[in-house]
DNA sequence: GTATTATTAGTAACAGTTACTATTACTAAT
DNA sequence: ATTAGTAATAGTAACTGTTACTAATAATAC
């Protein structure tokens, strides 16, 4: 039985950097800028990397409505806008425990982030009544 | 001078379908029950008119984390909650002029949708400030 | 009706992501 | 140290959802 995850100096590459900016980068973005110091790194070892840097909880993915998926290796808890014009995607770090009014929390935000704050998208997920059944037969 | 959008056949049946489901569907699965009725009408037709119709606010794009693109025809604000099992979107309305605290309000959805609420996602979207001003030179 | 042109069907191209395969290189046990 | 076993890799092909292209069609104005 040898079953452990190695630490491959790919997979550690992969980490460090998407860990040292702050750009919420796509996997091609990573993988150009992984192979100025590793010139043969495959794109695909970066994409199956950075979902198991997601399993693991290492990272996180920031999916925008847009073509390309990014990551972010800040996994701490915090909030992301985009920019409606250029694209890119910033942090917001605000404080959860106070209650959240829409209207106040946009201001805010502008304030807070210089963005002229259009709006916010909010979405819920978890398991669908027929799910959660079906799952809770499984387990019998 | 002739510039009057047309309204045909094809995007008729389009949003009537939109907006006779609950289910916020993919263009394909658009596509497959119109051809039902129009068999040879073609996926770009259905791609081309969702997204027109989105323009002229007649419908809205669901997106989720997930490969496929959704349409919802139901354009009132409401929230969405997706199933992390089998990966459906039901609707939620919510009263928004209340304060909303995290906690509570998961804990008031799994009451109300009846689903098992992990968790919900909340993102921003607006001008950044160097788009701003990029905007602002161009008006001059 | 006829002319104009937006819209269409059908198909090809495209982009982002995933899957496949032979090879490489860790790890652990001998 | 050698070997055996097997994650992980590079390179490439395949796949999927979406968009672009083009010649033909059909809705509208006159």
């Amino acid at each position: 039985m040898n079953r452990k995850p190695r630490f491959t100096k790919q997979r550690k590459l992969i980490l460090d950097e998407l860990k040292k900016v702050k750009t919420h980068p796509t996997a091609q973005e990573l993988y150009d800028s992984i192979r100025k110091v590793l010139p043969n790194i495959s794109l695909g070892t970066v994409y199956r990397n950075l979902e198991l840097l997601c399993q693991q909880g290492m990272a996180k993915r920031v999916e925008f409505p847009e073509a390309q998926r990014r990551y972010d290796g800040d996994v701490s808890r915090h909030y992301h806008i985009q920019c409606v014009g250029c694209g890119k995607v910033d942090d917001i770090y605000v404080n959860e425990t106070r209650a959240i009014r829409e209207d106040e929390l946009i201001r805010f935000l502008g304030i807070k982030t210089n963005y002229d704050v259009h709006g916010q998208k909010i979405d819920f997920f978890g398991l669908c009544p027929e799910c959660k059944s079906r799952k809770n037969q499984e387990k019998l």
